[in-house]
Parts: C-alpha cells; sequence; structure tokens
RNA sequence: GCGACUAUAGUUUAGUGGUAAAACCCAGGUUUGUGGAUCCUGAGUCAAGAGUUCGAUUCUCUUUAGCCGCCCCA
C-alpha cells in the first residue's frame, strides 16, 4: 500500500499545542476586549449556501475565489469566504425580535481559494466586530475606533506601532459630484486607481489618472465646496473625539476599500512595520446589507459599523514586536514515578487525584523513568512542578514539589 | 491565473560529476534517587520523473511542493 505524506492541505495550518497557545492568548485578548465594551458573541455554520455570496458579490468571486461545491441534495453550497453575509442572514431573521444596538463579535474560521503568500491563508480565522444601529451613527463609529485602539494596546502594541487612517464614502461621493461630476462608473474606475496608488510608479499613476479626468488631483480637505465641506466635519469630529481619548485618527483621503456596500466611514489600520506593509484592521459603515432578505420588506433601515482582522496579520504583527508570551503548559504538577510497585503506584494516584480535587491539572507518569528523566520531561514541556514519587515517598508519606 | 526563488535525516543546515555529513531531536539500551544529564546503538533510495554522462544528489528539462511577489483582497 502506498503510504500517504503527512502534509497538510495548501493553505492551512496544524495547529499543535505550541500553536494553540498563541492562537487563544490572541483570541482571548479579542474576545475580552470587545466584551469590556459589551459586544456579545455569535456563532454559525461554516457552510451557506452560496447565492448569499452571489447576491452581494460578484459571480467572479463567488466563482473562483471560495470553495463552492453541490452536496447531494443538488443544494449549491460554499465555504464562508467572510462572515458579514452570515450576519446579515442572522439579523435579517430575528429583525423583529432583536432590540437594537446589537453589539456582536464572532471569529469564525473562513475559507478562501487563494494562492497563499505572506499574511494570506486559505483558511483562516477572522474576528468581526460590528454594532448595528439604528441612530446616532457618529457615537457608535467612535467606538468602534476606540474598541481598534484598545486591542492594540491590550496585546501591549505602543501607538506609534499602528496608525488608524480614517476616510468616508459620503465624503468621496460629495467630491465625486461637486468636484470631479463622475458619473458611477467613472467614480468607480477612479476608486480603484487610487486603491492602488502606492503599488505603481508616479508617472503610471499621473497617466492613469489623466484617462479619468483632466481636474488635478488636489488635498479634499483643502476644498471649498459646502457639501465637502460637511463631511469633513463630520470625520473632524470624529477624530477630536478620539483626540480626547489619546487615540490619534488620520484623515486619509486614499482609503477606499474595496467593496461596494459602505456607505460611511471607512478605516484602517496598517502596521508601521515595512515588513508586514498591509492594513491590519480594516471596516466601515454600511447600511441597506439586510435588504436582500425576504423579512425585510419595510423601510426601516438597520446601519452598522463593524470591522474584521484576521489571525494572520495579527500574528506577523505580534510577532515582529516580541508580543507573543512564552508558552506555558497548563499542567500544573508533573507527577513522575520511580517504581512499579502497585503501592507506590497507587500512591501516586491518591495524591493526583487529591490534588486534582483541589483544582491542579495533574500529569502522572507511569514509565518508571529515572529523576531526571522527569525533571527534562517537565522542561521540555514546559511543566512548572515536579513531584517525583518512589517508595521513599510512600514510606515517609511525603512529598517534594520541586520548581523547574 | 502570471512571475521569481528554493527543495539533502524528524528539525536546522554543511557538502560533492565518483559509495553522503554535523548538530539537535526521536526510539531502544546503559550509568547516576536529586537539577537541566553520561555512554552505546538505531533510523536517510539527497522531492518525483526524464535527459546528458562510463558514472548525476550535483548539470539540463518537466512535474510536484514550499516560499515570496503580482492579480485579487469581501
Amino acid at each position: 500500500m502506498k503510504k500517504l505524506k503527512t502534509d497538510n492541505y495548501k493553505g492551512t495550518r496544524d495547529f499543535y499545542p505550541r500553536d494553540v497557545f498563541v492562537q487563544k492568548y490572541i483570541f482571548d485578548i479579542w474576545s475580552k476586549t470587545v466584551e469590556s465594551f459589551g459586544f456579545e458573541e455569535y456563532h454559525a455554520s461554516v457552510l451557506e449556501n452560496s447565492e448569499i455570496y452571489r447576491a452581494k458579490n460578484s459571480d467572479e468571486i463567488v466563482n473562483n475565489q471560495t470553495y463552492t461545491f453541490t452536496d447531494r441534495g443538488d443544494r449549491e453550497v460554499t465555504l464562508r469566504p467572510e462572515m458579514t453575509p452570515t450576519l446579515a442572514r442572522m439579523i435579517a431573521a430575528k429583525k423583529r425580535e432583536l432590540s437594537f444596538p446589537l453589539r456582536y463579535y464572532s471569529i469564525p474560521n473562513c475559507f478562501r481559494y487563494e494562492r497563499p503568500q505572506r499574511g494570506r491563508m486559505r483558511e483562516f480565522w477572522q474576528f468581526n466586530v460590528d454594532i448595528l444601529n439604528v441612530k446616532n451613527d457618529k457615537f457608535y463609529d467612535i467606538e468602534i475606533l476606540k474598541v481598534i485602539n484598545k486591542i492594540l494596546l491590550n496585546f501591549k502594541a505602543k501607538p506609534t506601532d499602528f496608525t488608524i487612517y480614517i476616510n468616508s464614502r459620503n465624503l468621496l461621493n460629495a467630491v465625486y459630484k461637486n468636484y470631479f461630476d463622475f458619473n458611477e462608473n467613472e467614480a468607480k474606475t477612479y476608486q480603484s486607481l487610487l486603491d492602488k496608488k502606492d503599488k505603481i510608479s508616479k508617472d503610471e499613476f499621473k497617466k492613469e489618472y489623466e484617462k479619468i479626468t483632466d481636474r488635478d488631483y488636489v488635498d479634499i480637505d483643502k476644498m471649498d465646496i459646502k457639501e465637502v465641506k460637511k463631511e469633513l466635519g463630520y470625520i473632524n469630529d470624529i477624530i477630536a473625539e478620539c483626540k480626547k481619548d489619546n487615540i490619534e485618527v488620520k484623515f486619509n483621503q486614499d482609503i477606499v476599500r474595496g467593496f461596494d456596500y459602505y456607505t460611511g466611514i471607512v478605516f484602517e489600520v496598517y502596521d508601521n512595520d515595512p515588513e508586514n506593509n498591509r492594513a491590519l484592521f480594516g471596516g466601515g459603515r454600511y447600511e441597506n446589507l439586510i435588504d436582500m432578505f425576504e423579512t425585510v420588506k419595510d423601510n426601516v433601515s438597520i446601519s452598522g459599523i463593524g470591522f474584521g482582522i484576521g489571525d494572520v496579520p495579527m500574528i506577523n504583527f505580534l510577532e515582529s514586536r516580541n508580543l507573543i508570551p512564552e508558552y506555558k503548559n497548563n499542567v500544573d504538577i508533573l507527577i513522575g514515578i520511580i517504581s512499579d510497585d502497585k503501592k507506590v503506584i497507587d500512591y501516586a494516584d491518591d495524591l493526583a487525584k487529591k490534588l486534582r480535587d483541589d483544582g491542579k491539572n495533574i500529569c502522572v507518569n507511569y514509565d518508571n523513568r529515572k529523576y531526571n528523566d522527569y525533571i527534562n520531561m517537565a522542561e521540555k514541556n514546559n511543566i512548572k512542578n515536579v513531584i517525583v514519587v518512589g517508595e521513599k515517598e510512600l514510606e515517609e508519606k511525603k512529598y517534594e514539589v520541586k520548581e523547574v
């Protein structure tokens, strides 16, 4: 019989205990931080009907960048590539029962059929945090930025390690309408060009730019247009409120975010380390997300603001700054038996039982190894304490807890 | 989907057109009832396939995988 390879599937990771330790550390800080702001956790299946992605995204993305297959009942199924459509579905399903605003979070694993590279896997965990509200957008916009800042501080990151950039779709639309006089298509082309700005040369940018418009590329915050100024005022209020909390938020007119559904502010948090030069967090305000569901018939609109961050960029961020704590085994004490005598074994077992009743995690080794082996074993597995049990301990009914 | 680079023991890496190495790790044995061990032994068709060659792990091509970049990034 042909033996199998031990390789894991492309773009996925195996999580050995040390990897789980890191993952738990990150998930814990994520969860605890947002819970301190009153967020509640939700879950859903990794499987969704493909149509909920087709409705929101283009067919191309569903066909080429998701894991989509037909099940035995001829249903088209997709492994979720993101959580937002699922959240929208869940909200739409119980819209009348839920009391808004909702503060929801989840850490789902998501799947995208893409070529893996630094910061990008085919299976990844994405922390999703959303506030769904019906009024007072501004204060929730501010809160979500505070949440992001707090998360990074709770990881012991310094404010100089990252930069929060903010922009607004309302602002951009005002500029497109009043300054450029763009139609919808021109606006889209312009936006995708902005998205590429940092990646292409200045000359190339200029060439492409001139194809779209003959108006100059200018700083939006210097424009003297009433509608533009109004939207800028909204952003400046947010920046000022954050500043009161010592959070520096920078306006950046080039932050646009890829997708169409954003309607208000959009933001990205960048890692200041040039090695990890990509957005850590990204998000913004959206509305009309749940309109596609049949339960939503009336005109009451639910607006939301949210962000997402992947576990992979988070790990890269922490690793490059040495912010991941050293592995700690959750075993408190290793009991190593140095005897074959049944009485000694029974004594060790009783001891283990007693200590477990005291709430300790006890690991017993029955292999009758050498004293030094047990100390070595504990060291290797990051176990802090060892009790060696042999004839002597049985006779004297005494034992010593050794610190490793 | 496109492009660059890489592939030697479980791991990290030397090395070579003429029978392949080290360290660590692992397994078994050994010595020592108190400190991070001692000593011995074992484990590898140099990613796969084809070509050039008297001879290829080494050179060439193909494939596969990894990694990085582009595209995309919900």
